[in-house]
RNA sequence: GGUCUCGUAGUAUAGCGGUUAGUACAUCGGGUUUUCAUCCCGACAAUGCGGGUUCGACUCCCGCCGAGAUCACCA
């Protein structure tokens, strides 16, 4: 049977780096067993709609990659893909259930069961609504909400990733199949789309586990097959034990996009947290992540999110996107990125400075602060020069002296290129019998007035003779 | 309170009835002719607690403790 595993989020926001992991497991699942992933929009409840959040959804789903081969804008056989537009789909399922006696009409006012529940947690019982149930129920009808009629027993069922599960007749109750608007909850939609919809693994975090009994309850009445069940242990939030959200400032998935960080490490990082192939392998493509992903190894605790260390791969990923794709490859990414000054400067010049750079940069916006003295000259800051450890010990005579012989010996040079200009700064180095540390450091910082920098003769050559040598004789005169 | 789940360094994890408990991030130190970074080398650092079972337990069993989830006409 093929694999068909679906993504269903609310559009209520943008996704964010505590529930995309839900998306990315059923693609990798899907992709590797040739099936297919559906994305469906659980929009029923009309209150938390937020407008622009579906495509929000999809701006997401597409930056990362992750493409799903049914639902809005692609289409598909089991259309239409928003549950606000499936009631009809769902009103038939629930007649099925009240032929067979297994929901009734609940006409009991919301007050009195709230009244219910509040006696309930008054005598630290747990509420269970099938305790309440109305004598005489009136014919289901638009506006009245519909309740499943449960029938409390043992079950039992196989979680892929927790393992064999159990739960004792007093977790099922009579859930709210149909609201009175007559939306129906997601406790009773999700069952009849994902059967509909012929979908084998029902993926989701761990919160749906205690609800588990009242599904399979309802795979039981309604005659479905029960799909794999799949729940995914939560990503945890920086401080504490609770599970990242948006209250604790979750970012968007595409804020990140927007600072720079490429598709495939947040990709990468995602997939890894809270789940490993057994190997001591850190970086996957897209395609080695869906070859070696597996459900059993999908750890069973939750796992912090660590900025840091996401970081780190985007840095993984940026070198790695140099190395085996080269600079033209780095270069389309950094679209955005570069600073205001770098627009009038040519592709061919941004492209050398981002060779020079890039082994520097966690992420692309890193561009920004890290670039400016190659596209326009630095505000000349003498108390740099003067303060940096290994030139305070110089007088400014010697430092002024320094400078010259330095320019002098370059304007000299007739090949402006990195090794020949390597020949010239060793050179310096003897005739002036000066320490690495002091000339470099000298040097550097009259053309560039930055923390940091590129190789010397690399950020010189990029630089060109005349920006180079106009950067130091300026300096040269304002000592 | 009921029910369920989880518990290896600061973090993410590997492992397994016998290992010097491995790896990565972070941290600290060192190296690569300046800086920052890359890269390389090194250091620090963990089986929640208590009982069993066993020649031997991080691993199996029980209890405890700690953490989390759920108990909506939200998903």
């Amino acid at each position: 049977m093929e694999t068909v595993t679906r993504f269903a989020p609310s559009p209520t926001g943008y996704i964010h780096i505590g529930n995309v992991r839900s998306a990315i497991y059923p693609y990798l699942l899907a992709k590797q067993q040739n099936g297919k992933m559906i994305l469906r929009i659980e929009d029923t409840d009309r209150e938390r709609y937020v407008e622009g959040a579906t495509e929000l959804i999809e701006d997401t789903l597409e930056w990362l990659g992750l493409n799903w081969d049914e639902g809005p804008i692609v289409g598909g056989p089991h259309a239409p893909y928003f549950q606000s537009e499936r009631k009809a789909i769902y009103h038939k399922y629930a007649r099925k259930l009240i032929a067979s006696g297994r929901a009734y009409a609940d006409p009991t006012p919301s007050t009195q069961i709230e009244q219910y529940r509040q006696e309930c947690n008054a005598n630290k019982t747990p509420f269970l609504y099938r305790n309440y149930r109305p004598d005489n129920t009136p014919e289901w009808e638009p506006g009245i909400p519909l309740r499943f009629k449960a029938e409390p027993k043992e079950y039992q069922w196989h979680d892929e990733v927790m393992g064999d599960m159990h739960a004792g007749p007093e977790v099922q109750d009579d859930i709210v199949l149909i609201k009175k608007d007559g939306f129906p909850t997601y406790n009773f939609a999700h069952i009849v789309d994902d059967a509909e919809m012929g979908v084998t693994h029902v993926m989701r975090g761990v919160e749906y586990l205690s609800s588990t009994p009242n599904y399979l309850a309802l795979y039981d009445a309604l005659g479905i097959k029960r799909p794999k069940l799949v729940s995914l242990p939560h990503i945890l939030a920086p401080q504490g034990n609770k599970k990242l959200g948006k209250r604790d400032g979750a970012k968007s998935v595409t804020e990140y996009r927007d600072d720079g960080v490429l598709p495939e490490a947040m990709l990468n990082y995602l997939a890894c947290l809270g789940w490993n192939d057994g190997t001591e392998q850190e970086i996957y493509t897209k395609d080695e992540l869906i070859k070696a992903f597996s459900l059993d190894r999908i750890q069973t605790s939750g796992a912090r999110y660590d900025e840091t260390k996401l970081l780190w791969m985007n840095g993984q990923w940026l070198r790695r996107i140099m190395d085996e794709q080269g600079v033209n490859a780095l270069y389309e990414r950094s679209g955005g990125f570069w600073p205001e000054t770098a627009h009038n400067h040519t592709d061919e010049y941004r492209k050398q400075v981002l060779a020079i750079i890039y082994d520097r940069l966690k992420t692309l916006s890193d561009l920004r602060s890290m670039t400016g003295y190659f596209f326009a000259d630095p505000e000349i800051d003498l108390d740099m020069i003067t303060n940096n450890k290994f030139l305070k010990k110089l007088s400014e005579s010697e430092l002024e002296e320094l400078l010259k012989t330095s320019i002098a010996r370059l304007s000299a040079l007739s090949h402006w290129d990195a090794d020949s200009l390597q020949d010239v700064l060793n050179q310096l180095l003897q005739d002036t019998d000066r320490k690495p540390a002091e000339l470099f450091s000298l040097i550097r910082l009259s053309l560039s007035f930055a923390p940091f920098s590129p190789a010397l003769n690399l950020t010189m050559s990029v630089l060109g003779r005349d920006t180079s040598l106009a950067r130091l004789n300026a300096v040269a005169r304002a000592i």
